[in-house]
DNA sequence: CACTTAGTATAAGAAATAGTTATAGTATGG
DNA sequence: CCATACTATAACTATTTCTTATACTAAGTG
């Protein structure tokens, strides 16, 4: 009602205004330190206050003391002003047909076997390359939001048009356990194991998590809940520990880099239960980069860590493909 | 001249203004879609090159085409709107204690060993955390300009006042050598290695690398060039494959988590050359949270990676410290 | 090629916004 | 309780942003 809803909140001025407070630590040596008058600052502060439908300053003290929500404002403001005077010099300093900054988000599960191809290959192609590992989830928000420029992970966001996707590596997933623990070869063996030592998973805000769960569901197994980590690190490290068996991949499994034999792998039983790793770009705004990429990364793979999957897990076979 | 050193470039209405002209593909288009005139577009379009001191379309083709630095300012732009329009409804959201958003940088170097325990210990304590691996010079610009609240890494950036600092642990350099290499002795051993075998270096962009650097020159060496990476995992790695040694740390060599003897570690010859991480965080902003990370990462680190490296390399002694 | 169409640029005035001065109210310390 | 230094509100002014009006330009069409 009081603005449209895409409308925007304030604008970088009052942001300005806001921190100059925060630092000042009172709205009048604010207005003397921007050479305004303490009006021009009251109003700023109190017409923020009412876009962003909060209470920023404790105004019953003195000083004035941030609320919750105004210390939150500061943080933000603060890094949203940094990146905004960063532009316009980032703009004058690019030079044609190269570009200033990729942005990847790159799965954790495949930090290791690629972010130094990616970094290596992106460095002849812009000045600055930032590699982020994280949750594809986070990352595919990201890209939406223009926070990165690619990612490569777990899910190829088929639902959303405008974006360009190419495919690096499909493969099947595994049960992790720890040494000498006989591979479970029947699901009905699978849920006799879950039985006697706990599933390891990787967290419900993981896409890899969510796939397994409801794989588990499809095979009728109810796991009870064990512990639960976002990263493949995390899980090995647990099933090393012996704290539990995991479902999991190849390439997880590779990510997390034990040493040999600190788990033992098995094929999953059950029907076929794959993922496919996924380059996501959008279309038309990289040029043939995210191409590039996904070439350079495929190439990485298959000279390096796929040999090393299929020599110690011979099992795998042709599931594992790129 | 034309505006104050520290004056804002624009507006986010500028930039809102900006990419709805990318998106429609003309200034009239854009116009029409946010209910605005055509020479209102066409105005804010010039003001905002005028600021920039650039030229972000290319008005001498129909459609508008970006130039190279109007491409720049798309990506930057949505990510800056993007931002802008998340923050009204985090404070919105933001509990009473509880930080909404805590962004920690970490050194590659603790990447594996410290990034699940400080995950786990800041969920405790925020909303949400967010963890970047990099480089501690990239690292220590974001902690200053407020784009991350903690670092981890090997600057201490004792010049910066108003910043809190806890030291969680020192070591030595080493040297990392192709299994079956002698071990260097002396400086002068080191030198004639240096003739046989290239030197793998951090590249001069991390703060490990020109400490490295530095460090042989007063030593009197000068080692010719060789490849140079950004991460303890592309510096071990090329040293494993016998491609060259290299001088690390023992927490970048764990951090590589290559298999056991892939590499061989032997003391740096001469003088004591050591490191030390510390946690850096702006002071009186996060009351007593830095020095809680601090703690459970010291506490991390002396249960799980120090007992390893002292195991493995036992010649470290009472050098390696936390 | 003239000619239409859909677009961009510029000038001048209207509307909206951000600033000012003036003044009343409030937290804190002597 | 009073002095001081601050914040809030009202009314006015200056500046900026947007509109109308009009001249100019790129690209397609017969």
């Amino acid at each position: 009602m009081t603005t449209k809803p895409d409308a925007l909140p304030f604008d970088l001025r009052a942001l300005e205004i806001f921190l100059s407070v925060c630092e000042a630590g009172s709205m009048a040596a604010a207005a003397r330190a921007l050479s305004l008058t303490q009006p021009a600052v009251s109003q700023a502060i109190a017409d923020l206050e009412l876009r962003t439908q909060t209470t920023l300053f404790d105004r019953s003290v003195r000083p004035l003391a941030l609320t919750p929500p105004g210390g939150v404002m500061r943080q933000r403001a603060a890094a949203l002003l940094s990146e905004a005077r960063q532009i316009a010099p980032l703009l004058r300093e690019t030079v044609r047909g190269r570009l200033a900054l990729v942005r990847v988000g790159l799965v954790d599960s495949l930090a290791r076997a690629l972010s130094v191809p990616i970094a290596t290959y992106l460095s002849t192609r812009a000045e600055q390359v930032s590699i982020l590992s994280g949750l594809t989830a986070a990352h595919a928000g990201a890209l939406l939001t223009r926070n990165l420029d690619l990612f490569i992970g777990v899910d190829d966001l088929v639902e959303i048009a405008g974006l360009e996707r190419f495919e690096l590596v499909s493969e099947p997933y595994i049960v992790l356990l720890p040494p000498g623990t006989p591979a479970p070869e029947t699901p009905a063996a699978l849920a006799a194991l879950a039985k006697r030592l706990p599933l390891v998973r990787y967290s419900a805000r993981s896409k890899t998590g969510i796939e397994i769960e409801r794989h588990l569901r499809r095979l009728g197994l109810t796991i009870a809940a064990g512990p639960a980590f976002d990263t493949p690190f995390g899980v090995t490290e647990m099933v090393a520990c012996g704290a539990g068996f995991a479902i999991s991949t190849p390439l997880c499994l590779a990510e997390a880099a034990l040493a040999d034999h600190a788990v033992a792998a098995a094929p999953l039983p059950g029907p076929v239960f794959a993922r496919t790793l996924t380059l996501v770009a959008r279309r038309q705004e990289l040029g043939m980069l995210a191409h590039d990429v996904s070439v350079a990364c495929r190439h990485a793979l298959r000279q390096s860590t796929l040999p090393k999957l299929r020599t110690a897990m011979p099992w795998l076979g042709d599931s594992l493909t790129s």
